[in-house]
DNA sequence: ATTTGTTGTCGAACCGATTCGACAAGGACG
DNA sequence: CGTCCTTGTCGAATCGGTTCGACAACAAAT
């Protein structure tokens, strides 16, 4: 059923059923609006989105892109709480949200072309290594935002304090009496390196009352963090405390920590940064650094919005915090 | 740009221009197709795909719903994995994946309003408990698919083959020697409650042989199992093995046994169900029974697509698997 | 040479909504 | 009573594509 037949079965022109049912630029009198808006409830009549969004030119529909290199292993914990922040966001305001194929640095140009096919008012993109995959789409001029990570001034972007995280994760260790800290990590993204390059930074601000130090890039994947884990406390001098990249890395830790029968936190403090869902469900709950996602997600609908309705957006910066639970403690 | 800007500037009617890029259903003169292809290449013309879906009545987009009260807390991690797969076989197909919102069984009538709005050619639903929130959605007719639940023969449906695993993991704790045994789950979906009752049979054909077991409604979160197991697993007398309704479960089972200082696989045995991410990030990699998720997905994007094309679709059940990993062994 | 058929192009209709401009009817005002 | 303004309705244009039907130009068949 369209609004025409509707319109004809009433005798009434499209455009005054139109302006019944959506209190239209004109007004209408009681009674047809009335006639009108039973007829439409009784015959079940559902505007065509599609054509609404043509004749509106906006698709109350947002895009969202994730990160990976892949597709097929698309979400890390961090994408998936994004995203599921995000879907509540968009539930709130009535947006569709939509997850557009055609995104895939890894593969040709031709690939990306679906991209733009999206029928969506302005993506929400979780920032990959670099933007020169994405760059004729930001030319075409479609808002956009980028969430945790660089983008060069291209496009206005979202980002957690992992300075500040990373210092929050020193200072708790550090402030616990530790003097035998280990950080472990990735340097490849640049959140990433920002907590790394803190870390090191920290590590030298205090090096003449550190008793020993260990800066490891160990990557932020499970599997090759474990090995790392188990090598680093099968020495005979290990360190007393480990400062995870993220807390993937601080699951692999523990789980070589009680390998070893190290206990924790009484021999090792281990410390996270995300507070993923794992950090809650580990036999031994994790400390960690928080990272805003639920405010990030606020702050890149509020941004994408405003540039919808062609209203600047400044990039922000989101303070995380430091949650203690149970896998730290003073040294031995 | 739009197609008819594009088509004035080279004295051509819309009509040949758009056979000349779709290779339309008319041919087009090949000097003529060159002139309109290089044209678009160099204005970066690009087709504004909600006309283009008004004229074909095809979005070439799916619907994915999630089965979750509350869109807050909308992806169990059963949720986010089939997301995943399903959205990487959309990027395959170059199709889009929708997130609707307007889906919220515990709110009324007018929340789901909004769904209607969704410009998708159908729907990929998780099930919920039950349909009836979708009954309106359903008898319009859009095509329409659902994922590990009952439909009552109302929609098409895809299952992983519940029975089958449950006794896979019976068989398993059973055939290591293991006669007492308990069972951790809830009974408030269809699937779980498959479980449930098929443990419960299993139990009651070897109850001759077995010597002490448990069939315990304990929910299928984490916190709540966590006091349950704790509980439990206090007693003097103590089951050597636990089923697990799902991986979270287990999750909490093997903390309350390393808080208890129970010994697992040795003095405890402990295998889970669904392969989440959890079960190979635990500290001592779970056991488990797979559910074959990338193939349920298929099965539903099969199922939707052929819906699309007019074809019918049968319900299909697919067979899980055991594996084996570190947490289950003979019993002490 | 005439008929038939194919190929390529165009204008117009269409998809299903929104919204502008025109206009008639009725009320308020001088 | 004539003018002006407001209210309510309609037809037509629009959004930006796709596709049908008509037709001209030309080649092949009779």
């Amino acid at each position: 059923m369209t609004i025409g037949e509707l319109a004809k079965m009433l005798n009434l022109s499209k455009s005054t059923v139109s302006y019944a049912l959506n209190n239209g630029p004109k007004p209408v009198s009681p009674e047809v609006k009335q006639r009108v808006l039973k007829a439409a409830e009784e015959f079940g009549f559902r505007p065509n989105p599609v054509a609404r969004s043509l004749a509106n030119r906006r698709s109350r529909t947002i895009g969202f892109i994730p990160n990976a290199l892949n597709p097929a292993t698309m979400y890390s914990a961090y994408a998936a709480v994004f995203l599921q922040s995000t879907f509540s966001l968009a539930h709130e305001r009535e947006l569709h949200l939509l997850l557009p194929s055609g995104y895939d640095p890894a593969r040709s140009d031709e690939t990306r072309e679906h991209l733009f096919n999206a029928p969506v008012d302005g993506f929400i993109l979780l920032l990959p290594e670099n933007l020169s995959a994405l760059r004729d789409i930001i030319e075409q001029g479609r808002p956009m935002i980028g969430i945790a990570g660089k983008t060069d001034g291209l496009i206005p972007s979202i980002n957690a304090d992992n300075a500040l995280g990373a210092s929050q994760a020193f200072d708790h260790i550090w402030s616990l009496g530790h003097r035998k800290i280990a950080y472990l990590g990735s340097t490849t993204e640049s959140d990433t390196s920002i907590r790394f390059n803190t870390t090191e930074t920290l590590f030298s601000r205090v090096h003449s009352e550190l008793e020993q130090s260990w800066l490891i890039r160990s990557g932020a994947n499970y599997d090759p963090v474990l090995v790392v884990a188990r090598e680093l406390l099968s020495q005979k001098s290990i360190p007393t405390a480990i400062i995870c990249v993220n807390d993937l890395v601080a699951s692999a830790v523990l789980r070589a920590a009680l390998e070893l029968r190290i206990r924790v936190p009484e021999q090792l403090s281990i410390i996270g940064f995300d507070d993923d869902s794992v950090a809650r469900t580990m036999p031994i709950p994790l400390s960690t650094i928080r990272q805003p996602i639920p405010e990030m997600a606020v702050a890149a609908m509020d941004g994408i919005l405003a540039q919808i309705e062609g209203n600047s957006f400044e990039d922000q910066t989101l303070a995380t915090s430091l949650i203690v639970r149970e896998t730290t403690s003073a040294p031995p």
